[in-house]
DNA sequence: TCTGGGGTCCTAGGACCC
DNA sequence: TCTGGGGTCCTAGGACCC
């Protein structure tokens, strides 16, 4: 090892953690270098959250996910963009690739954040300080966005470093500076440690990493649930010993899907509420054929007015990927509510328990009605590939209570 | 015009079965 | 003849992440 790598040490460091730095807001102002030094913020239009902040919009205190009312109030001379989520698949995809090219195991955790392990990279790249420069290098000279990375021994250490290098670094943690990092952090800091159980940890007496490191397991367990409690010491510790999984096994589907929306206002109107559950039913049972899984526990979301939530659900007897039947489940349990003149603001629809659809053994012979709904659902996906996704609609979704 | 939309995982109680 | 004890499924809620 030359006495350059070994002061380095990232021999000791094969977890790369790279994060797009504002990452909606680099993207839709990357062409754009007027907008580079003035405030931006990316954000749903009506009643929606800040999805991006550049850092001058950061410097009044804009952040991800604050009320867009609230960012404007902070910053009235933000520059307000619509996502451009096209465009940011279509940098995020750049950008895996460059990943991939860099070692073939990439973790995306989402569409701005992945985990690499380049331990298989090093004789051919560098030390993962180099891979990290090089990363950073390759993604701002070809899609001229910035990203930051973290490298660590571990995966949770790695995504620490990352958010202390921002924006636009890099830190290095070698294990032997791991509780010199972690300790001093509010142990907020800590993945999976949220708002709630911040608070928790804080009525326990313990505010930062070090404090949690020095508590006994039990007592964790006692705080916080036995999982988390575990959990937690060891990220305390950086003991974490996941691993990468490059991608989910394709044999494996993902376990739900759901799609729900917010009202543009609050209704009491039954009649809105079940299109809605219509038309959010259509989007989820589409994306399921598209990905040949079905089924069985249907749930509903509402959430009323004072932000109240509640979720009910109904495991039917046999997996299903028909609109038809999800949506009367989904009518079903909305129903079973007895709500009167509840004013709500937001319905959702999901689907859990997915298996591969082929995996399907249906009890029961097919009724023809249910053969009809079949038969209609793969007439409006077929519709859908061929015209765009809103070519074909369900006649209820045509009526009425158009903007 | 306070508070999006996509997910995952955990907990806890009751039903049900052996 | 005092009522054990697991394991699994279902339901509802909640916390968290990006």
């Amino acid at each position: 090892m030359s006495p350059d790598r070994a002061q380095d040490r990232s021999h000791d460091c094969p977890i790369l953690h790279v994060d797009m730095d504002a990452f909606y807001a680099s993207v839709a102002i990357r062409d754009r270098p007027e907008l580079h030094d003035v405030p931006v913020i990316v954000g749903g239009g009506h009643r929606g959250v800040v999805l991006a902040a550049n850092y001058p919009a950061r410097r009044h205190g804009v952040r991800s996910a604050l009320p867009m009312t609230r960012a404007r109030r902070m910053c009235p001379e933000a520059v307000v963009l619509p996502p451009d989520y096209d465009e940011v698949e279509s940098v995020s995809s750049s950008v895996m690739e460059i990943f991939r090219q860099v070692t073939p195991v990439v973790e995306a955790v989402s569409l701005d954040e992945a985990f690499l392990d380049v331990s298989g990279s090093w004789r051919r790249l560098g030390t993962s300080r180099e891979i990290a420069e090089h990363v950073r290098a390759r993604v701002s000279d070809e899609q001229r966005v910035t990203c930051s990375v973290g490298v660590a021994g571990s995966v949770s250490v790695a995504k620490l470093a990352s958010r202390r290098a921002k924006p636009d670094g890099v830190v290095v943690v070698p294990p032997r500076e791991v509780t010199a990092f972690l300790h001093p952090l509010d142990v907020g800091e800590l993945y999976g440690v949220g708002e709630k159980t911040r608070e928790q940890l804080h009525r326990l007496g313990l505010r930062t990493v070090g404090q949690v490191a020095h508590t006994p397991v039990a007592t964790l367990q006692r705080g916080i649930g036995a999982a988390a409690g575990a959990h937690l010491h060891h990220l305390a510790w950086g003991t974490d010993r996941r691993t990468l999984t490059p991608r989910r096994p394709t044999h494996e589907p993902d376990r739900s899907m759901g799609a729900d929306e917010t009202f543009g206002r609050d209704t009491d109107d039954r009649a809105v509420v079940v299109r809605e559950l219509l038309r959010l039913t259509a989007k989820v049972t589409h994306r399921m054929r598209t990905a040949g899984v079905a089924g069985r526990t249907v749930t509903i979301r509402v959430r009323f007015s004072d932000f109240t939530t509640i979720t009910r659900s109904r495991t039917l007897p046999d997996a299903t990927d028909v609109t038809g039947e999800v949506h009367a489940t989904a009518v079903g349990l909305f129903d079973a509510l007895g709500l009167q003149r509840a004013r709500i603001r937001l319905v959702g629809v999901r689907v859990e328990g997915l298996v591969p659809r082929g995996s399907v053994q249906r009890q029961l012979v097919l009724g023809a009605r249910e053969r009809g709904w079949e038969d209609a659902d793969r007439a409006v996906d077929a519709a859908a590939s061929r015209f765009g996704g809103g070519a074909v609609r369900r006649a209820t979704l045509l009526l009425g209570d158009r903007p």
